[in-house]
DNA sequence: CGCATAATGTTATGATGTATCATAGCATTA
DNA sequence: TAATGCTATGATACATCATAACATTATGCG
């Protein structure tokens, strides 16, 4: 079985219940970013779809199929460039990783990574202070990559 | 003289250098931001301007303003939003704290705070461990302040 | 089957942001 | 005061990103 197959499986899993389904559509939507080294935007992934599957999406459903991926937490969609990456920890059984992103602004890639615990509580402390209360604890940093940064 | 004019005149002494200058429409945009109690989008300045000042705005034109302002770190862009708020460090006559913001997503309240530099120097070292390398310190969390949090 | 709900189609529109080329204002030099 | 060049703004068009509203089709289930 192929990884991507294997990685459609895990996802199908998830939401058995509920039910959602992994559509067709969704499918290649998913893959579509799975397949992709970098960020894309909804009109990219629209575009891709068309070309790739000869299909005639709308761009209203490439919206909703992102929406709704997110809510199943396989995708993120970055509000630093308006731009969607699949996560990368659907494979895993174990609770997911905080989202959180180095992305190079120059080529759309995206690294997954994760601050450590006790920084993020350090953090938390800080907004605490402020009276203020984090609603999502996705951090998004502006970054080059090595590629990037070198030309 | 007010404090508002004081923040103006604070602005306009630093960049007497190099031709830039603070016209009477950038000063009617900057201060457009600081009465503001929140941030506001490229849009809702350019309506804010036009009916408080009785001048025809064209987008572009707040667009480039605010870039300029921008370059001039007297106003930050907050992407998680796409809006902008005037800096809070205007009249501090030291180097500009890290423009990290806590940004209540319901009401666009928005504190200018500071992760500790120890923090950031730990975010640092795992970002160049995966190859990357910041552009912008600048990060944005996605909050609720105290009286959103309430209703 | 027939129903309820989920998913998708369709059209229109709103919201945000950029490209481009032209013009106006101001400063320096000669 | 004319020539030059740089900064700022005007004006138009277009590109990009995103959602609203309502219709239709597909699927699972009793």
């Amino acid at each position: 079985m192929s990884e991507l197959q294997n990685i459609l499986r895990h996802a199908e899993q998830q939401f058995g219940n509920r039910g959602a389904r992994l559509t067709e559509k969704r499918k290649m939507v998913l893959t579509g970013l799975l397949e992709s080294a970098r960020a894309l935007s909804a009109y990219e992934l629209l575009d891709y779809c068309n070309e790739t599957y000869d299909e005639a999406f709308a761009a209203m459903s490439i919206y909703r199929i992102l929406e709704f991926l997110e809510s199943q937490q396989l995708v993120h969609k970055l509000n630093l460039t308006n731009r969607y990456v699949a996560c990368v920890h659907i494979t895993c059984d174990h609770e997911h990783e905080l989202p959180q992103f180095l992305i190079c602004t120059d080529c759309q890639k995206v690294k997954e990574f994760s601050i450590s615990r006790s920084t993020m509580d350090s953090i938390k402390r800080q907004v605490g202070r402020a009276n203020f209360h984090l609603v999502s604890q996705q951090i998004e940093l502006n970054c080059l990559c090595d590629g990037c940064l070198a030309t």
